[in-house]
DNA sequence: TAATATACTACTAATAAGGTAGGAATATAG
DNA sequence: CTATATTCCTACCTTATTAGTAGTATATTA
């Protein structure tokens, strides 16, 4: 199970977006030398997230990408369903109650059921404020090198 | 987070072995054919789970698997990481210190830290005996079609 | 019009997943 | 002792996914 980097890499950025909402738009170039991010690839990235209606662009000079909510109003679990897909953890038999004979009595697809939960409940506990927040009690501001 | 077809394969395979532990050792061949896991891909599987100490093998004619310990004794988390890797969620930076300049203080590794910690605490709270009484109770007791 | 951004689409390289295949070693039955 | 059944070992292969690269079009500002 492993997370893959455009959920490592997307959850940053759009943690750099939460943190320095107040200067306004925020450019890619900036964030993908911040983060050490291909712009190009940072630009799927984005483009995900922004049809997920998450952040919105602001196109040409002086553009960039901004929140499109308030920081607090956009759970983990939005960033990463977006990114990761609907369901934190791919078990086929989870989406589809057809994929399986079994499906109605499996135990361990009880068991997957369960890990799932536990992951998007953490992932629902928190939002992009209280990572900034957590930032910041680290003295980390910028979040930034 | 795809999980991948060796953990599902797996831990079903060992389920079979702790719902059949009475009736002596069983046959990859009765476990392939029940749980429809090609045999060479369940060998490779077993190999793994055998290397981890989970099972024990007997060769020959009337040969087959048996649990190494009792099914109470063998959390899902062992399965697990048996056949996962060692860690739920493989975020590099989890498992390599030296593998990014913002460790210390990055909070999406925190993140990622908390998932892993939800994933682990379900799997290590079940065991395989837990499953076979879940499976008995949907009166489902061979966990076979 | 020049410069700066995002938007869109296609391609590519590397890695991992999910097996297959063949034969060697070992145990049991007769 | 031989036939049969089973695990053991190792190598290979095919497909899908990940993680990017590249080029060009479009929009905005100054």
């Amino acid at each position: 199970m492993k997370l893959s980097t455009r959920t490592r890499y997307g959850l940053r950025a759009i943690l750099e977006l939460a943190t320095n909402q107040a200067k306004g738009p925020l450019q890619l170039k900036i964030i993908a030398r911040n983060q050490d991010i291909s712009l190009k690839y940072l630009e799927q990235l984005m483009a995900t997230l922004k049809s997920a209606g998450l952040v919105r662009s602001l196109r040409g000079s002086k553009g960039g990408y901004i929140l499109a909510k308030a920081a607090n109003q956009i759970k983990l679990s939005d960033v990463f369903s977006a990114l990761e897909g609907p369901s934190a953890i791919t078990v086929e038999c989870l989406d589809d109650n057809g994929y399986c004979v079994r499906t109605a009595d499996c135990v361990t697809r009880q068991v997957w059921a369960q890990v799932q939960q536990a992951v998007m409940g953490v992932l629902e506990s928190l939002t992009l404020q209280d990572l900034v927040d957590r930032a910041k009690e680290k003295g980390n501001l910028d979040y930034q090198i």
